[in-house]
DNA sequence: ATGCACTTCTTAATCGTTTTCGTGTTTTCA
DNA sequence: TGAAAACACGAAAACGATTAAGAAGTGCAT
């Protein structure tokens, strides 16, 4: 590998002179700077990040966690395509992505946190995670500069998928559609579950409807058996509805396959939505009428955000971003 | 941060000593070392990845080739799942994973290869990549320990998934079910492909199969337009076949929408089978009958070899590693 | 007592950068 | 003309670790 010192020769100069011409210091004469500059290209010379950090304390780098025990993070079209935008967002600022990870196999186990200052990262974002993990808080309660991508903690950036608005829009779309009989099997454990669901009360308080309690039933996101389990018990109704919500997109062909088993069709004679809009929903009949979530915009604001809270961290501000996404409509829900 | 100088003053010794305790060399009395070892856990030191790396050239962290044009990588099931079981993989042997980008978009571009060996990888996955990008041969012809998924290189180790047995195994199960006339909407533009259409007539021609030209199409991977057309034009056809194999799984819901749009049912009128076996399509009906490719043992077997590159480069073989896929059984392919 | 071999620890150089401070040269201007 | 200011560059320390070589201290045979 050529080094500084490789090009102080060739240039007969200083290893000083060509960190600073190459630095684009102001003590550093023009002439002198082309031809280190010059010859630095000529020579394939590229940095190493190693030395560089050492001195520094800046890599480039940062950390991203996601890590769930089931391993539905990379695997979830959601996270996945939030990823993939904070991908290409931090690498047009020229720094790069690592997965923090807690080596929980090895035998000299780290934290998260600590994992971050063994690999230096000038950063973290929090894409998917046990947020009620002790590790987690410890990370986010250090001085590393953080993201979180919708939870919200008292002292961090937050960039969060705007689900309130987001149900709002969608049960506004189903009652414009006609639909009265309403039903939610909605998510569990997350604080996005509870706020779709306050979201969901409150949205057909709005809207005058009559939500029965045997309306609302829990399924874990992604479970289509669940979802199945519970869209079963929505047809066992005297009164059924006529349109159920699911937790998210996965979770509602669970359902979809309780109603066809019951020789009932979607959106015939039931309708239903997703949340998410992941994209193989819009290839397969019937297209599901869901809320798409802007991934490629939280990811990118996730990469911005961090990236201005490292090198502007007296300017930017500790805030929530909040990114709305839109009702995809499919053929899912019917008019009636 | 606490460094190995903190230690070694707390300890009284040198900071030599503090190195060589903690790395377990011979010449270190055991109960110094316990002293330094005891301490170094009280005081929460853990070594500075960067300095490390600066002395040792070694980063313990894998880069991992995974971009695309189209941003289809992260997003595709199939590759999500790979890196999802490689980063779990590298992570239990203590590497990080990294992504290899081109900063393509930054003033002072880098290579693939001039980004490797900036971060100083050990080693170097290429997961999902236009393999006929120069700056991908350029990287596989550097020194730097690499290992190919689904492509092979004539000099670096390859983890292959099966596609010849795969594609082999689906057509016997299909032809077991008792269909003869069988159509074949193959991918295009990658060695996969051609290994699977290989496979396809060859295995035919043992089954005594006649596969008239007009059964054989090309359609993109994962693109659902081409895969409704080059359906479409099966469905025109005089004799047309009781069964169609798509691209994959992805594509294959383009054909299922062609053939119910012409009111026919999968897998009553006409039987379809996919290819990679995303986990969606055994939550969908029809479930897809598929082959599914063990991305769980691609992934393990890729961080693996490349870390057996890179912890013995002596006695570890360039080879060619084939991991093989299984016939989900789902319905959409019926017995006639 | 002397020499020798161990064992255990230290000294010091080194990896490739960055950065502070200093120095020599040139320019500026009273 | 001479002092101050501006300019262009270099010397050296530092970041936090590793490691070869050397130096004490100990024990044992001679």
């Amino acid at each position: 590998m050529v080094s500084m010192k490789d090009i102080s020769s060739a240039c007969g100069v200083s290893v000083a002179t060509v960190s600073k011409a190459l630095n684009d210091h102001e003590d550093i004469g023009a002439e002198t700077k082309r031809r280190i500059r010059e010859t630095a290209k000529q020579m394939g010379y590229f940095p190493n990040s190693a030395a560089k950090a050492l001195k520094t304390n800046r890599t480039q780098n940062l950390g991203v966690l996601f890590e769930e025990d089931d391993h539905s993070g990379l695997t979830h079209d959601y996270f996945a395509c939030v990823l993939d935008s904070l991908k290409s967002a931090a690498e047009e600022k020229g720094y790069d992505i690592t997965f923090i990870n807690s080596c929980r196999t090895r035998p000299n186990r780290m934290s998260f946190l600590e994992h971050c200052r063994y690999r230096g990262f000038d950063g973290v974002i929090i894409v998917c995670v046990n947020f009620l993990d002790p590790e987690v808080l410890e990370l986010v309660n250090s001085d590393i500069p953080t993201v979180t991508i919708d939870h919200l903690f008292n002292n961090t950036c937050a960039i969060m998928s705007d689900n309130v608005k987001g149900m709002r829009d969608l049960l506004h779309y189903i009652y414009d559609m006609g639909h009265r009989r309403i039903a939610y099997i909605h998510g569990t454990e997350s604080s996005v579950a509870q706020r779709r669901l306050a979201s969901f009360y409150k949205t057909a308080a709005e809207l005058g409807l009559d939500i029965p309690d045997a309306y609302i039933l829990p399924a874990a996101y992604r479970d289509t058996k669940a979802a199945y389990a519970a869209t079963e018990k929505l047809l066992d109704l005297r009164k059924r509805p006529t349109c159920i919500l699911y937790p998210d997109d996965f979770a509602c062909y669970g359902g979809i396959n309780a109603i066809s088993e019951r020789g009932l069709r979607v959106p015939d004679d039931i309708s239903v939505a997703g949340f998410d809009g992941i994209r193989i929903a819009r290839h397969i009949e019937p297209k599901l009428t869901t809320l798409k979530q802007d991934t490629n915009l939280l990811g990118r604001k996730a990469a911005e955000k961090v990236i201005s809270l490292i090198e502007q961290p007296k300017t930017t501000l500790i805030e929530q971003i909040v990114v709305e996404g839109e009702v995809y409509i499919g053929n899912s829900v019917r008019k009636i």
